[in-house]
DNA sequence: TTAACAATGTGAAATAATTAACATTTTTCT
DNA sequence: AGAAAAATGTTAATTATTTCACATTGTTAA
């Protein structure tokens, strides 16, 4: 069972946050095909994932919701917690950092870093902001094990080399420019104009 | 060549960057492992796509960077440009804005939208807010192709009825909620909580 | 009771994406 | 001049992902 596909990570990712607010409504069970709609894929996909991680339905009932959610929580949550933090509290960093304070319990951000001296000493969302010169210190001391980069591009490459010497394990980047890694550090970059250009081709090519 | 594969799509835009930067430099021309190195990836998957756009270099010099950087825009652009509308201008709002005022001439934000009545009227990076209620008569008036969602999660389905309605051809949902559109609208989601989620399991499981 | 239905679970097929292998060609070096 | 090196272009193989097809099985209704 060691061995999920990427994509399959993803999605229950998203199949949980979706059961989450199904429970919320006191759902109790709840169909593949349910699942499918919120996420418009197809059922058979659904059952495939929660399949591949060992669960199974009960027949003419469907899965039950918290089951499944807990399940999914042993599966890609770290049991300890994971703490992480984010580099460069602009406008993207200050959304990150929202998104999360206090919601998930497993992954917290334990740190927030910027070079502005006007930022540091401050809180953001009830989290320290300290300098980049810190990186270093503070990772060791809290036990930060990723690291997001919502820094300017030009700035990209020098910080992710000082996360990485701070021995962070994974990195999220979320600048426009791709940087290198060690092949124990786990990378995932992300580029919002990517993503525009892509949907700027389809709307574009599909008419 | 119409038939590009969605990967393709997007690595072309990245290449471009990449390129763009080059050419900055005042790089004449590129190899195809240069490339491969920037975005992490290999030569082969770079002389590929390039392939498959019906471009080729000259052996032993590599890719003319300008000549590729027009190719790959004669691609994925559209040759009128698109407007663009971002709708909730918190902190992710403005981090898109920013992101790009002013940079690539053939995708321009034409609006922001907003409930907020305090930021209504304003100006975002030189772009107007204008309150969600004029949503449909704002993107008639200025052509707007393509929606970004940038609201809180609860509201995400309204307004994404509001997008389409108003008569979008494209939507970007950066809510962590997913929404329905009709089949002739290209819809995109990403949600920043699930590719965190992604990093934890595997720096967790990698070792 | 039994037939029809509607759900899950899954091997096998199909599709999409990546990588390997190698022919080809220009340049450089001896 | 000729061999070696280093690059592209491309077919074929491989790998990853999705979808099909259908066996199985509780549930419901006649």
């Amino acid at each position: 069972m060691k061995n999920l596909p990427h994509k399959t990570i993803e999605r229950l990712s998203q199949y949980r946050r979706a059961l989450l607010l199904c429970h919320a409504k006191g759902m109790v069970h709840i169909y593949s095909h349910e699942i499918a709609k919120i996420q418009h894929i197809t059922p058979v996909q659904v059952r495939r994932d929660i399949m591949l991680i060992g669960y199974t339905g009960t027949l003419r009932k469907g899965y039950n919701v918290k089951e499944l959610i807990d399940l999914i929580g042993q599966i890609i949550d770290s049991e300890e917690g994971i703490n992480v933090c984010v580099v460069g509290i602009g406008n993207l960093g200050r959304a990150i950092t929202n998104y999360f304070s206090g919601k998930r319990t497993k992954l917290s951000i334990a740190a927030v870093f910027d070079v502005e001296l006007s930022k540091v000493g401050k809180q953001y969302y009830r989290i320290d902001c300290f300098h980049i010169d810190d990186i270093p210190r503070i990772i060791k001391e809290r036990k930060i094990e990723i690291g997001i980069m919502t820094v300017p591009g030009e700035d990209a490459p020098a910080i992710a080399e000082m996360l990485v010497k701070a021995g962070i394990k994974g990195l999220l980047n979320y600048t426009p420019k791709p940087v290198n890694v060690p092949d124990d550090v786990y990378l995932e970059e992300y580029d919002m104009i990517t993503s525009l250009e892509k949907v700027a081709f389809f709307v574009k090519t599909h008419h």
